[in-house]
DNA sequence: TTAGGGTTAG
């Protein structure tokens, strides 16, 4: 009776120590108990072995942690979900978690929950969704897909694997969720482009009184960088630090990218300057990118030295931004500097990502023929934004050869992209080949393909507003149209002369200028200064890139209203300030 | 004693 009392004893301070060492990860501890265990005569002790394996998963040692569980002569339903979970959790293979279930049910011993949710992790890591619609079929079988865990786990590797909708029908039918249910789905939404969807579900879970943790904050701001919606994503800032969830590193990184995307560079760098202490490539990634963004090279360059001089080695996603950056400003020396830096001194293997910026910084530098060249001898095969990328450069520097053997490459793999056969005709018309400007717009004609409509929004006390080349519906527009005017009479006095040479519309000369000037940058300019005070800067975005009509147009806005403006196009941010644009130029 | 979630490029 005495000797079972002190054997539990000992057992519980044992099983105390064990879990300790797991918490704390301390595999120093963990392989001491285990020495005392065995001699103690206790490693037959299912409880106790179960407790060693998940200890070594904790300490990442997963062979001492499958060497015990091989060993073990009876295991338990713990001791495979425990197995299981190791590999899971340490990159092991996706294999041997799914052989060690089907061999569990061989030897009779049914999963539970715990199996499947462990399983589905390694699912999402390598979007497997054949194998996790199995086990979703397997859990239906088994009653436990209503479990939590389970539709959690579930709708996690849906989204993974871009099956949103399979994910927000799991997520809709669980009769429990909880706060990593509802951040899993906002994750998931936020990955798959769905950016208003992500910030409707952080409201209704703000509605339902759930907690704002650092993992649903982070989504949501996402959201608002994808969105460029400045106002919201201003309020998040504030949540996140009303919730103590400020210095998080995926919230601070994300704020970064968000302040940077919504045009606000000097917000952006406040935020990074708050956590740069913190040991985090991404920080340091998202406030390049950042610079990149905006056209700032020399500031994205020192912060890549800088950042080496605190320890980091930049990795793939530093030099994708840092070569962004180059190609931005047209700094080709520079640009074939850093990639030749990542491949020997850092020792990376470049990307198709890396090579569309050389074939970008190339191009833009004049040099069509080595942006071929390198295209030809890359190791991946050309995606369309490089050959998008020679083309735009072809117009430029009037290289029809080449332009026609990228246009060529484009049509076939964007049959329906009319922006292409624009971008063609107009390196014919460049070239004043006026045969080949017809037939390229008769192939438009005939295949009925159409450009994206130009389309501008500005954010004004957080409302969108969005205005089309030529918009007629917005409840302002008569008084847009007339503000508008007055404003390209004034700017008239300042040699404001609308330049149609760019522009391609099957249109005579008038009209061409009447739709040059109801460009949608310019109509949601014109209601920015109509709505927002005087001394703020206007911020527009844009879903094409800005042509140069407008380019000019906003220079001379910029100095008629003493006004910074912060325009948006799908390459990069433009700063118009004191009649001068911060691109040089340059885009 | 065992399970599920987030950030930076494009």
């Amino acid at each position: 009776m005495v000797e079972n009392v002190v054997h539990e004893e000992r057992m519980s301070n044992l099983h105390y120590l064990l879990q300790l060492c797991a918490k704390t990860r301390s595999s120093v501890g963990g392989r001491a108990c285990h020495a005392q265990i065995i001699r103690v005569g206790w490693e037959m002790d299912v409880l106790t072995s179960n407790m060693l394996i998940n200890l070594y998963s904790k300490c990442s040692l997963v062979d001492s942690a499958r060497k015990k569980f091989n060993e073990m002569p009876v295991k338990s339903l713990v001791s495979w979900n425990t197995m299981i979970g190791a590999l899971t959790q340490n990159d092991e293979d996706q294999e041997e978690a799914l052989t060690l279930l089907i061999q569990m049910q061989r030897e009779g011993t049914p999963f539970n929950e715990f199996t499947i949710s462990s399983v589905l992790c390694k699912c999402a890591f390598k979007c497997a969704i054949l194998e996790c619609m199995q086990l979703h079929a397997f859990s239906i079988k088994a009653a436990i897909d209503s479990n939590c865990f389970v539709g959690t786990a579930l709708l996690h590797v849906y989204a993974k694997c871009s099956s949103i909708k399979y994910a927000s029908q799991i997520f809709d039918s669980m009769p429990e969720r909880n706060a990593v249910t509802w951040s899993s789905m906002m994750a998931g939404y936020v990955q798959n482009g769905f950016h208003e969807e992500t910030l409707l579900l952080f409201h209704n879970a703000q509605l339902m009184g759930l907690e704002q943790d650092p993992f649903m904050i982070s989504s949501a701001v996402s959201a608002c960088a994808g969105l460029a919606t400045l106002v919201e994503g201003k309020q998040l800032h504030a949540i996140s630090h009303k919730s103590g969830s400020g210095s998080n590193i995926y919230v601070s990184s994300s704020l970064i990218d968000m302040y940077a995307k919504c045009g606000c560079i000097r917000e952006a760098y406040l935020v990074f300057q708050g956590v740069m202490e913190v040991r985090s490539i991404v920080l340091w990634n998202a406030m390049i990118s950042g610079f990149a963004r905006h056209a700032y090279a020399p500031e994205a360059m020192v912060l890549f030295e800088k950042m080496q001089q605190r320890g980091f080695f930049p990795d793939e996603v530093t030099y994708v931004s840092v070569l962004n950056a180059c190609s931005h400003m047209g700094l080709y020396e520079e640009g074939q500097k850093y990639f030749d830096l990542m491949v020997r001194q850092h020792k990376l293997s470049p990307s198709v990502l890396h090579y569309s910026c050389m074939v970008d910084i190339l191009g833009r530098a004049g040099l069509v023929h080595k942006a071929y060249e390198l295209i030809e001898r890359m190791p991946f095969y050309a995606t369309s934004s490089m050959w998008g990328s020679l083309l735009a450069s072809c117009r430029v520097y009037g290289n029809i050869e080449l332009a026609e053997i990228a246009a060529n490459h484009l049509f076939e793999m964007e049959p329906n992209n009319a922006g292409n056969h624009i971008l063609l005709a107009n390196v014919y018309a460049a070239n004043k080949k006026w045969d080949e400007v017809a037939r390229a717009r008769k192939l438009l004609r005939e295949n009925d393909l159409k450009k994206e409509r130009g389309t501008s929004w500005i954010e004004i006390r957080n409302k969108i507003h969005s205005f089309t080349v030529g918009e007629r519906n917005h409840p302002q527009m008569d008084e847009i149209y007339a503000k508008l005017d007055d404003l390209v009479v004034e700017l008239k006095k300042l040699n404001y002369k609308v330049d149609t040479d760019n522009d391609l519309h099957d249109v005579e000369e008038s009209r061409k200028q009447m739709l040059l000037r109801h460009h949608s940058e310019k109509l949601a300019i014109t209601f920015g200064l109509m709505c927002l005070p005087s001394g703020i800067p206007i911020r527009i975005m844009k879903n094409l890139r800005i042509c140069g009509d407008c380019h000019i147009f906003m220079k001379l806005m910029s100095k008629f209203t003493s006004r910074e403006i912060i325009v948006r196009d799908t390459n990069r941010f433009h700063h118009f300030k004191d009649g001068f644009c911060s691109c040089r130029e340059f885009w």
